[in-house]
DNA sequence: ATGTAGTATTCTGAATTCAGAGTTCGTATA
DNA sequence: TATACGAACTCTGAATTCAGAATACTACAT
C-alpha cells in the first residue's frame, strides 16, 4: 500500500507553469511578471498566483524591480557563475556521499542511466539530451541519502535548463558528457568517495566554463 | 544619497516573527500551527500569514501534517546531520572564493571580529557567542563575492539557532570555536584557497559532532 | 463497555473585494 | 518645443468572504 498522493496545490501548478514558460522561452529575461495577467491566463484568481510568484522570487527565478513588481531575472554571466559554483560543492557532496552509502546500488542501477543518455545523445533531441542528464544527476542525489541536496539544486536545475534552452537551440554540437558520468559513476560503484567528490566537481566545473563561453559568445552581439 | 529601504513586507515581519517564536522555544517541535491565532496575535489578516508558512515550509523549519495542516518540524538528528553536510560543503565554497578574491579584505577587518568573539564567550551570554558567530561566517560569505551562500545558510542557520537553542541552555561550557575562527581567517587573508576550505569543512564537521552528540544524549531521555 | 454512525465544528485553500502607491499620459505654460 | 504639473489608470499588498474537507465529539446500538 502506498500512501495515496494528495491533490496538487494550485500554487504548485502555477509555480510549475511559470518555470516551464520562462524555461522554454516563452517569458523572456527583463519581462514584466503581471499577475492578473497569469491569472486570468491560468484560470484561477490571483491568490494562488501570488504566492507562486513569491516562491518563484525567493528562488532567484523572478527578480524585485521596485515600482513595478517582479520580472523575470537575466541570466548574467555573473550570475550563472556563481550558481555552478554553489551546485559543484553540493555535486561533490552527494557523490562522496553516495559512494560512502550506497556504491552496490549504484553499480545495479547506474549503467542503465548511462546507456539511456548516450541514446538521447545519438536521438540528437536536446531536450531528451537534458532530461537525461537530470535524470542521471538525480539518481545520484537518491543515493547520496541527503533529502536537503534533491531541493537544493531543483534551483539550479531550472536556471541549467533555462541556459541550455538559450545556448544549445543555436548550437551545433553539444558535447557529450556520458564518458565523464560513467567514470563518476564508477568511482562511486567502487565505493571511492574521495575521488567520486573530485570527479563530479570536475565535472561541473567544465560544464560552468562551457556554458559560460557560450553565454558570453552570445550576450556579446545582443549586448552591444 | 542612498537608495531609500523599501517598506519590509508584512509576509517578512511573519515569517520572521515565526521563526523567532521557534528559535526561542515558544513554538515546540510537533506543535500544530493554526493560521488563524498567528494571525490574531500578530495583528494581521490570514493573506500574510499563510504566504509566510508556505516560505517556511520550503525551507524546511514546518512540515505538511497531512489532515491537520502544519507543524513545526521535529530536530531530528538526521536531519541535523544532513543540514551540517551541505553546510559543511558550502562553508567550504565561500572560504575557498574569500582566500581567491578578498585576502586583503579578509586580513584588514577579520581580526576585529575575532577578538568581538572572544569576548562574546568570556561574557558568557549564550545569546552572544551566538551572534558573534553568525557574523564571523556572514563576513566570510561576504567575502566570498557570490550572492548565493549568504541566502543558501541563512537557512542552515535558523537550524543551527535551534539546535543551540535546545543544546546550550542546560550546557555547562560550550567549546570555544574561536581558534579555528582565527585559523580559517589566516589562510584566508594569507591566500590559500585549499587550505582555507579545508579548515572551513573540518570545523563545521566538528560543530555537528559535537551537537549530535549532545542532541542524542538529550533526546534518549525525553524519547524514552 | 466498545464500536460505529452521524453531526457539528474547525481549519485550510481559493476567490473576491478594498485601499494605497506608482506610473504614464495629457495638457498647459515658459 | 520642451518641461512641469496633474489627473487617470494600473498594479500590488492586504483584508474579507466563501466553499470544501477533515477531525472530533456525541449518541446509539451491539
Amino acid at each position: 500500500m502506498k500512501a495515496l498522493a494528495l491533490a496538487p496545490n494550485l500554487v504548485e501548478q502555477v509555480r510549475d507553469a511559470i518555470l516551464g514558460e520562462i524555461a522554454s522561452g516563452q517569458l523572456t529575461p527583463g519581462e514584466r511578471i503581471i499577475q492578473e495577467q497569469i491569472a486570468k491566463t491560468l484560470g484561477v484568481s490571483r491568490q494562488p498566483v501570488q504566492q507562486a510568484l513569491l516562491l518563484l522570487r525567493n528562488l532567484g527565478v523572478l527578480r524585485d524591480a521596485p515600482g513595478r513588481g517582479l520580472v523575470v531575472a537575466p541570466l548574467e554571466p555573473d550570475q550563472v557563475q556563481h550558481m555552478y559554483a554553489m551546485r559543484a560543492v553540493i555535486e561533490g557532496l552527494a557523490c562522496r556521499l553516495a559512494a560512502e552509502h550506497n556504491a552496490e546500488r549504484a553499480g545495479k542501477l547506474g549503467p542503465a542511466l548511462i546507456d539511456a543518455g548516450r541514446k538521447a545523445v545519438a536521438s540528437g533531441s536536446v531536450a531528451r539530451m537534458v532530461a537525461a542528464d537530470l535524470k542521471f544527476h538525480e539518481f545520484i542525489y537518491g543515493l547520496s541519502g541527503n533529502p536537503l541536496v534533491g531541493p537544493a539544486m531543483a534551483t539550479h536545475w531550472t536556471h541549467t535548463q533555462r541556459a541550455m534552452g538559450e545556448v544549445l537551440i543555436k548550437d551545433e554540437t553539444p558535447r557529450d558528457i556520458w564518458d565523464q558520468h560513467a567514470a563518476i559513476l564508477h568511482a562511486v560503484a567502487r565505493g571511492d568517495p574521495a575521488r567520486a567528490e573530485t570527479l563530479a566537481r570536475s565535472h561541473i566545473t567544465q560544464a560552468a566554463d562551457f556554458m559560460l563561453a557560450r553565454l558570453q559568445s552570445e550576450g556579446k552581439p545582443a549586448s552591444a
